[in-house]
RNA sequence: CGGGAUGUAGUUCAGUCCGGUUAGAAUGCCUGGUUUGGGACCAGGUGGUCGAAGGUUCGAAUCCUUUCAUCCCGACCA
């Protein structure tokens, strides 16, 4: 580990590769030697891991709870939903055989052919048919309901262009999936866990986003409706961080989950459900990186603090380490996370690279200069800025410090979104404002037809019909002219 | 699955057009020493069945055929 950690591709040149580099250097995660898969490394799990745990208490705190459903599914089940199947169906992972055994002519193993599985089993690419096939006996009254189930999961995909942490054919995730009596209550869940994301990922994870509404053509196979929240990289292109679905009662009746109301009729139940992947670890680099790496929200970084000392001999590094231990318990008595980096292989220009590239929200430095002044370097990550302050009374200064970051790193990405979100009413300055990188707000006639000429013409999708900002409005539709009552969300998207 | 490119050391690549000593560089890694306030330096060392299979040839990283894999641009998607 060395100088092949730094030196990556400007932003600028090409925000691809510096995406991969960065994910690479950074040490969050690698290319796995199985096609389209990733390996999540210790230090990138560990920002996953928060992102768990926070939302996990937050789903707690709203009622749901944890299960766990199998990882295959008959491939019967995923048929039974008609815009379901049609939705995954060419993304399968399909699992035909039982067994292995040794070639006759020595070559190694190969796949048992008496070992064939008389219905092949589906590796999940999402829950909703094994879970509704369950819920279909854990359902008969209206006093079984709600249901508020959750699970952390794996699931496959077998995308065609995989991209470390924003498409794999395997991901983390979560989805929850709950089961209500009345059509309100059910969409009230689904708008409700939309909020508890974008709350989420504004406050911890520092990233800006557009809550809204999809259009009927970006709908989850098998929705009636899909809520959104939708951030920007920095090439200015919309990420899709978090959906929840309001399904009706389209998988109820699919996998026949009735139940007796109070009365006493027969009626199918109303589902929803959500989800947020390790895809949000994408969102969180493009948002906020730089030139120099990656920059973490205090919230959610692994180490907060990094404190490197300087020293030339073993008596100096002892003084110092007696005084930073001082602070490291302080701090970590606060419930700061710090790393006291004494290691004696690597130089302190180097761990300052690296601390860089990591996106450390602060980083001490303290040498024989400080210890006779009574001072310490420091230094925060969003803005790069050194400064000697007094040494004394930083146990109380840098949680303050760690907020302040927090909110900075949101309103510079904020700002930066926001200036490049734009209102536009004619087509010309439609194709030129999504070539620039822009989110515009345009007219649209509200036709999956006009929604398609769109994409063909220009790569813009339509992201979503936003809910936080008013966008009614009368107008004319960009592309055809015809009136339209609101603007609509126009992106290029990852 | 269409269009383009690339497979040579852990990594990034040179060498391939025009076949010919023992296949190179940088970087990493290991050892020793000097260093340490922004990615250290010197010396020595480790590391490659040149993606795979077949063919042409006295001789193949280099030419031919087949195949596999990866990357980029599309289509698909959290």
């Amino acid at each position: 580990m060395a100088k092949e950690l730094k030196d990556l591709t400007k932003r600028s040149e090409n925000y691809s590769q510096w995406y991969n580099e960065l994910v690479v250097k950074a040490d969050l995660a690698e290319q796995a030697p199985v096609r389209g898969c990733m390996v999540i490394k210790p230090y990138g799990y560990a920002i996953w891991e928060k992102i768990q745990r926070t939302l996990d208490d937050k789903f707690k705190e709203t009622g749901h709870v944890n299960a766990y459903f199998p990882l295959l599914i008959p491939k019967s089940y995923l048929s039974r939903e008609a815009e379901h199947v049609e939705g995954f169906a060419k993304e399968c992972a399909v699992v035909t055989h039982y067994r292995l055994k040794n070639a006759e002519d020595g070559s190694g193993v190969i796949v048992d052919p008496a070992a064939k599985l008389e219905e092949e089993l589906i590796v999940r690419p999402t829950s909703e048919t094994i879970i509704w096939a369950t819920y279909k006996n854990w359902i008969k009254s209206y006093r079984d309901l709600p249901i508020l189930c959750n699970q952390w999961a794996n699931v496959m995909r077998w995308e065609m262009r995989p991209r470390l942490f924003l498409r794999t054919a395997e991901f983390l995730w979560q989805e929850g999936h709950t089961a209500h009596a009345t059509r309100e209550e059910a969409e009230q869940e689904a708008r409700r866990m939309q909020t508890v994301y974008r709350d989420f990922v504004e406050g911890y994870m520092a990233v800006p986003v557009v809550r809204g509404v999809k259009s009927e053509t970006e709908r989850f196979a098998g929705a009636l409706d899909t809520y959104t929240i939708e951030s920007m990289t920095q090439d200015g292109k919309a990420l899709q961080c978090g959906t929840s679905h309001f399904l009706g009662q389209n998988f109820a009746k699919a996998f026949d989950v009735q139940f007796v109301d109070k009365d006493n009729k027969l009626d199918y139940v109303w589902a929803t459900s959500w989800g947020v992947s390790t895809r949000l670890m994408g969102a969180l680099i493009m948002a906020h990186s730089d030139d120099n790496g990656l920059v973490l929200p205090p919230k959610l970084a692994p180490i907060q603090v990094v404190i490197v000392p300087i020293y030339k001999t073993a008596e100096d590094l002892e003084k110092i380490s007696a005084k930073v231990n001082v602070l490291v318990d302080a701090l970590r008595a606060k419930g700061i996370s710090v790393k006291y980096d004494d290691a004696d292989n690597k130089r302190p220009g180097f761990k300052f690279a690296d601390y860089e590239v990591k996106g450390v929200p602060v980083r001490l430095a303290l040498g024989m200069r400080d210890l006779e002044a009574g001072t310490v370097e420091l230094m925060r990550r969003d803005t790069l800025e050194k400064e000697t302050v007094q040494f004394e009374g930083l146990e109380n200064t840098i949680p303050a410090l760690l907020d302040d970051i927090q909110k900075a790193i949101f309103e510079k990405a904020k700002a930066w979104r926001d200036s490049r979100m734009v209102k536009v009413d004619s087509y010309d300055d439609f194709k030129a404002q999504i070539e620039a990188g822009n989110f515009v707000l345009a007219h649209w006639d509200g036709t999956p037809e006009t929604e398609a000429k769109i994409k063909e013409e220009t790569k813009a999708t339509i992201r979503c019909i936003p809910m936080d900002f008013d966008t009614t409005e009368e107008g004319k539709c960009v592309y055809t002219g015809q009136p339209s009552h609101r603007r609509v969300l126009f992106a290029r998207s990852y």
